[in-house]
RNA sequence: GCCCAGAUAGCUCAGUCGGUAGAGCAGUGGAUUGAAAAUCCUCGUGUCGGUGGUUCGAUUCCGCCUCUGGGCA
């Protein structure tokens, strides 16, 4: 099936404080989609301030998906970010719209795009083995097992990559069966929609970086220190899980702690925002069939220009 | 005014028993398959405060000057 005749889509991605929300907003105005957030910290009820998510008023009146669907205690994931996403695309399809994918979070865009091979999810369990391992002799240690195990998988991960190496030996010890050779059972996928993606980011990077600063300021402001204290005062949370290490939420979490004064929590969020922003650029530039947007540019030309692709498809 | 301690990368500092210097952080580029706002990798020439002196050679030793801390008046 050609793309051009599968009904369309609409994939808007770009570094955090590049505007996106504002846009797709800006989108349904327009067109007849619906949205659905792609970001791994939107996901969570009760990171909000921090999370930047749209007030609720906002929410209301344009509603996403995929927005406050996970508790902060649990770990949500990219598989699980693909398989709600294709049902709300479904869903919203069915009822006459355009989907609007809409996030930061670039590799939930590549896993739902791509598709994921199909492996055995997390298991804290073997994972605590893993790291206790590691804590013993090191992450090369931890390395050189998997070299044992999957020597092709072990060849492409550094020996200091925690993360990937956990994960790689993880699927093997779980299944019996190495990562290379799942993936290598990994077919080709292709949605049954036309997805035209877009990315939104300033020219310079300061810019960017000054906007960063201004939004983590008003964050301050509205009381994204009491809003941690809240969730820290949960009980349910600690500081490794996903929801409590995102930007921000880390840092904060450390000043309340005691580890370090407000002013340092609020330079180092600061810091990690911008790092975050440069990775989710680092994704995008290599990002193939992208079509790019400027922050702060013109919004009815935006706006044409996102029209102009999707249109055809919208009047037949 | 006097005494002491500093002045080296954007920041915090190390160091050179005299042969023009290197860490952490920041920043940059990259990687990315159930944690991804995560995790990991790459990249370091800077009048070594200024100016005289000693020396084959001074960022390093000595003098003076400037500035910054701290102390004494």
């Amino acid at each position: 099936m050609a793309a051009e005749s599968l009904p369309p889509a609409i994939v808007l991605m770009g570094p955090t404080a590049s505007g996106k929300t504002d846009l797709a907003m800006a989108l349904c105005d327009v067109l007849p989609c619906e949205l659905i957030s792609v970001d791994s910290a939107l996901v969570y009820r009760g990171l909000d301030i921090g999370s930047a998510k749209p007030e609720p008023e906002l929410l209301a009146r344009y509603p996403h998906a995929l927005v406050d669907i996970c508790e902060p205690s649990q770990a949500y994931s990219a598989a699980q970010f693909r398989r709600d996403a294709l049902s709300e695309m479904q869903r919203i399809q069915q009822a006459g719209h355009i989907p609007l994918l809409v996030g930061g979070t670039m590799l939930y865009f590549k896993a739902l795009l791509e598709g994921l091979a199909e492996m055995p999810p997390a298991d804290p369990a073997v994972r605590a083995e893993i790291a206790g391992l590691a804590e013993r002799e090191g992450w090369p240690a931890v390395h050189a097992e998997l070299q044992q195990v999957d020597p092709e998988c072990a060849a492409g991960i550094h020996p200091n990559h925690s993360q990937r190496l956990s994960r790689a030996l993880e699927v093997y010890r779980v299944s019996g069966v190495t990562m290379s050779q799942w993936r290598a059972r990994q077919q080709a996928v292709s949605l049954p929609w036309h997805c035209h993606q877009f990315a939104i980011a300033p020219s310079e990077r300061g810019e960017l970086h000054r906007r960063i600063e201004l939004r983590l300021r008003q964050m301050f402001e509205q009381g994204f220190v009491d809003e941690v204290r809240g969730l820290m005062a949960r009980g349910d949370l600690h500081e490794e899980l996903p929801a409590m290490r995102a930007v921000g939420y880390r840092q904060v979490w450390q000043h309340l702690r005691g580890d370090m004064d407000l002013d340092s929590a609020f330079e180092r969020a600061l810091i990690a925002s911008r790092q975050l922003a440069k990775r989710q650029m680092t994704w995008l530039r290599g990002w193939p069939g992208l079509q790019w947007l400027e922050t702060g540019a013109c919004r009815e030309d935006q706006l044409k220009t996102v029209i102009g692709a999707v249109g055809d498809a919208i009047s037949s």
